[in-house]
DNA sequence: TCTGGGGTCCTAGGACCC
DNA sequence: TCTGGGGTCCTAGGACCC
């Protein structure tokens, strides 16, 4: 049997963690530039505070009921969510983990519910976060399970066959907008509908990604639990910008920042790049927007920051025209492939190599951007955060004081 | 006025190869 | 007038996830 372990409101629960005068009040946690709500408080959701909506469309809203905001503080939410991990790894033999606020287990006993109580009363008293433990025989069940859970408030909840008639089909895992609009238009309006067609039908209908689901609904497994977390094949880093941008000067300082930024994910998972995608964009909400993107190849496959930057900076160049208000840039690593030491024919040159070896151990001994690209002073592209929390768990200026 | 960021997988079609 | 068969790799676009 599998378990799916789900943090409840994972962002608000890891603020009102430090600032226990928040419980049972309205919260929201906000995106950058604090722009659209990423999580809420269930006190939130029953004032009808839809999951990405813009605060400016809220504003009245949030008056009225006096709802706390927060800027995303992701430093905290990154180091309670892997407290939460270790938590949970402590309890199993294999640990999926899925998401920043979600992970999937091997259920290692027959008494299923003696453990999904276990797992929310441990998680509990061990960490402070509140999670929702759903159990069944594939993820999919699994996923169904946490979502009555959540639905009736119970610590933990073991899917039965009878579960499936009460999910409308848009809440099964793997089943989104479009995908439900299709199933819907032949009848399908329920998860026990789909896992009552035929599996043929649904792969001529969605494809074999909607089959899947549907053998998973059946209790067939269609995906098995991961063993370890695999490399990514991307790594991106991307911003919108506030107040547009119409200055070149600046948004290559913020691509420097993008690629920097960008170096460091590569190093920490041990990857080379062999590109780097640009994207530049307008508004996106008014007539006509610009979306430029292009592709720098780079001379050899490379981590280190400072050829990326050239290359972002390349790409940048390429893409501004002159006059356009500018609202979001990003940069994309491609051909990814571990390092492997380089082959015969790849030039190697081992001082490029030392001074970042060198710069990454003083940052990480000084503190992030000790050392830097200078191309980073310009940072007036970096928007507000106008109600950010403290890093209560990772910096040592701003943890909580007792007195 | 104000609208997030970071990923995955699958499929179809084109280029190219023998 | 007749115009193969089989394979790989890459890319763009669409769908999904949190």
């Amino acid at each position: 049997m599998l378990a799916l372990v789900d943090c409840n409101n994972f962002y608000a629960s890891c603020e009102r963690l430090f600032q226990p005068s928040y419980r049972r009040k309205p919260l929201i946690v906000l995106s950058n530039n604090d722009g659209c709500v990423i999580a809420r408080s269930n006190e939130a959701k029953a004032l009808g505070i839809e999951m990405g909506v813009p605060l400016f469309k809220i504003r009245p809203l949030v008056e009225r009921h006096g709802i706390a905001l927060f800027s995303s503080n992701f430093p905290l939410y990154g180091d309670i969510s892997a407290r939460v991990m270790q938590v949970l790894g402590g309890m199993t033999p294999q640990l999926e983990v899925y998401s920043i606020d979600e992970a999937f287990m091997e259920v290692p006993t027959q008494d299923l519910g003696c453990f999904g109580r276990e797992v929310h009363l441990r998680v509990r008293k061990w960490v402070g976060i509140p999670v929702t433990v759903g159990i069944g025989k594939t993820k999919t069940l699994a996923k169904v399970a946490s979502f009555i859970g959540k639905r009736r408030n119970t610590l933990y909840h073991i899917c039965d066959s009878k579960d499936l008639l009460q999910v409308p089909v848009g809440e099964v895992w793997g089943i989104g907008r479009a995908f439900a609009t299709k199933l819907k238009r032949r009848g399908i309006h329920t998860a026990a509908c789909l896992a009552g067609a035929s599996p043929d039908q649904v792969r001529r209908l969605l494809g074999v990604v909607g089959m899947r689901t549907c053998l998973e609904l059946r209790g067939e497994i269609a995906y098995p639990l991961e063993k370890g977390p695999e490399p990514k094949k991307n790594i991106g880093v991307s911003r919108s910008f506030s107040q547009g941008v119409t200055d070149l000067e600046v948004l290559r300082g913020a691509a420097a920042h993008f690629a920097e930024r960008a170096g460091e994910k590569l190093r920490a998972q041990g990857s080379h790049a062999a590109g780097l995608m640009v994207f530049l964009n307008t508004d996106r909400f008014q007539p006509n927007p610009y979306f430029g993107h292009t592709h720098v190849a780079l001379c050899t496959s490379t981590n280190r920051s400072a050829p990326l930057i050239k290359a972002a900076c390349a790409g940048l160049v390429q893409l501004f025209r002159h006059g356009l208000k500018y609202k979001k840039l990003g940069i994309l690593a491609t051909g990814l492939a571990p390092i492997d030491g380089g082959s015969l024919f790849t030039p190697y040159d081992a001082k490029p190599q030392r001074m970042q070896e060198s710069i990454d151990a003083i940052n990480k001994r000084y503190g992030r951007h000790c050392i830097q690209s200078a191309l980073n002073l310009r940072n007036d592209w970096l928007g507000g955060k106008n109600s950010l929390s403290n890093r209560y768990t990772t910096a040592w200026d701003e943890l909580p004081e007792v007195s």
